[in-house]
DNA sequence: TTAAACTTTCAGAAAATACTGAAAGTTCAG
DNA sequence: CTGAACTTTCAGTATTTTCTGAAAGTTTAA
């Protein structure tokens, strides 16, 4: 596994990046590797490659399986396991999207579901708990959404995505129709 | 600032998911405490509530005002800063969503957008440079729609989003409409 | 002006996080 | 079985990030 600068370059910024993305460096950098390499890579080829400790690709790969990010292989005469990018680029971009609301949305939301049973004891909490709600109702709408996008075709996520804020006329016409029967 | 236990525990949440959402735990802290504050808080009250030093509030909200989250006030005969959260919840979510767009999708669009400049010098360029065409293609999809999305109005934004995967019906139909002309 | 009442800055300390490498665990061919 | 070829774990260390508090900067009332 020689890198060019062009990957490295490539590498290297997801490196970087890891951490905004929800993990840290060097699992960014795995990552990046993996994307790019034609071959499946063996967890060796990853830490000669990446100059880090095999101990550490192992920690890797396992966030990055928690992340349902990457897949094993196995190749004939070879126990070694050899990894590779889980799925297409696009649904990679949708398993991130969807670990990153379980991990950065959901336990918001059972949280502020437990704090509003209780009645609000004083008008301070009167406050605290109307704004609570709020931000429930956004957060419950904007998850379910989500999740009705998720369940569309790659295909029709597409046609609405290049839509983009024609959806609004076509909504516009739809209510029209609707009126005039 | 006297939390009651409900407050303090939406706060402390915050803390706590404050480095998934982007920032760190007294940020995340500073601004759950904001959120739920009928009235905007001075630095020192701040710094009292969450047992942080006056310094470490003043780099947190430097913090939150770098992501627009927060607004200053000013009360008469009185030289202190207040802060209060800027705009209602829905801005608030919008605005998050796009600093983490910035922060966590530009640097890599124009990383890739550099890289791929460059004719690929062989067999493995020539693969890593398909992969990173894909990625960038899905990312200025998606980061166009973001764009439209935010375009739009609260309310017709949250017609389509509680029209959920219904939209994929309206968008059939306009198709047959188009079709039948 | 001056000085009181603020806010910001930043060097050093503390805390959190990530990494290494050796040891322990697992698997399987012979 | 046995041991070679792997993978995983984890205590200790290195690195990064965050926090403190004192000093410097700013603003304004008098």
């Amino acid at each position: 596994m020689i890198m060019t600068d062009k990957i490295e370059s490539f590498v290297m910024h997801c490196g970087e990046m890891g951490s905004r993305w929800g993990f840290n460096r060097t699992v960014g950098q795995m990552y990046g590797l993996l994307m790019i390499s034609h071959e499946a890579l063996s967890a060796v080829q990853i830490s000669e490659a990446l100059n880090i400790s095999r101990g550490n690709v192992s920690m890797g790969i396992k966030e990055l399986q928690s992340w349902r990010l990457v897949q094993v292989q196995h190749k004939p005469k070879d126990r070694k396991e050899y990894y590779s990018p889980a799925g297409s680029i696009w649904e990679m971009a949708i398993r991130v999207f969807e670990e990153r609301r379980k991990r950065e949305v959901d336990p918001t939301l059972s949280l502020l579901r437990d704090n509003l049973l209780n009645e609000p004891a004083n008008e301070q909490e009167q406050y605290a708990q109307a704004k609570m709600h709020e931000i429930h109702e956004l957060l419950e709408t904007i998850t379910h959404w989500a999740g009705e996008l998720q369940s569309m075709s790659p295909d029709k996520l597409n046609t609405l995505m290049k839509l983009g804020a024609g959806v609004s006329k076509v909504i516009d016409i739809k209510d029209k129709l609707l009126n005039s029967n």
